[in-house]
DNA sequence: TATATATCTACCTAATTGGTAGAATTAGTA
DNA sequence: TACTAATTCTACCAATTAGGTAGATATATA
């Protein structure tokens, strides 16, 4: 499972992507359509912002605005972003590699090539579904 | 991620595989091959045992034995034994279903459809993996 | 009877999740 | 210039979960 917080982010690039090329949208606002609490959206949109997805304007007339295209956008960066790694353990991680602490040797590790391939695939299927999709039906 | 929990119950599985159809295995000698602390492995098997994968004897001479195929044994069983749901949200669960409470109306919903995609891919590359796929090499 | 084993119940600490509160900053408008 | 509307920043908080530990009990064997 995901947590709320990136569900919340991917609903908020949903409806910030479906405002793609226009005007400003406000946090009091996504945060009613999409029924997400406002003062936990704001951190999630700064969140969004700091890595790249959104511009913003402050005061009078501002609010927050897509710069990327919904289609670059895929759930497994979002995921990455706010949940971590996508594999199953920390030792065949790409952006979150660590070494497994309960192992004693990573090169005759049974458990690593299994839960690479899984991981692969997993990340692939993550991948290929961007934010785009989930806007055309 | 999967949990420490999941991840050790994987590892003792694959031990207990590589004993399948011989004698008892005892937890002090699988937590310390497996480098498990042996309190924690004890819950683990007991788990495993309540979820119909494992026998046991008790007293001496006594221990586990695997009493299922390690190839009908798949990754997305104990994940979703010790972990829970595959899906990335609830309302896309199968053996874990739940409505997500920020939303309005599930016909309506713009994540679901979508999700329930990543599901099925993800679930399908969990339960290709088998205990026995870790075993042979 | 002594010993070795699984089983059961309770407990514990630290980190994470899912938020809230409030002040500071910035920009537009009257 | 003063007011207001918006983001931004920092701190806090309660409940849950993760990752265990401790100790007693039941059961089987020698």
């Amino acid at each position: 499972m995901m947590s709320k917080k990136c569900k919340y982010a991917i609903k908020a690039l949903i409806r910030l992507a479906e405002n793609y090329g226009k005007d400003y949208l406000l946090t009091a606002d996504i945060a009613k359509q999409a029924n997400i609490p406002k003062k936990f959206l704001e951190q999630i949109l700064l969140e969004l912002k700091r890595a790249g997805y959104l511009g913003s304007k402050q005061g009078f007339g501002g609010g927050y605005y897509l710069k990327v295209h919904p289609k670059k956008i895929t759930v497994a960066d979002i995921y990455r972003l706010f949940d971590g790694a996508i594999a199953l353990v920390p030792c065949v991680a790409v952006k979150y590699y660590e070494r497994c602490d309960d192992c004693r040797d990573e090169k005759i590790c049974l458990l690593r090539e299994e839960f690479l391939k899984i991981k692969d695939k997993t990340r692939d299927v993550m991948k290929k579904s961007t934010i785009l999709s989930f806007i055309k039906k």
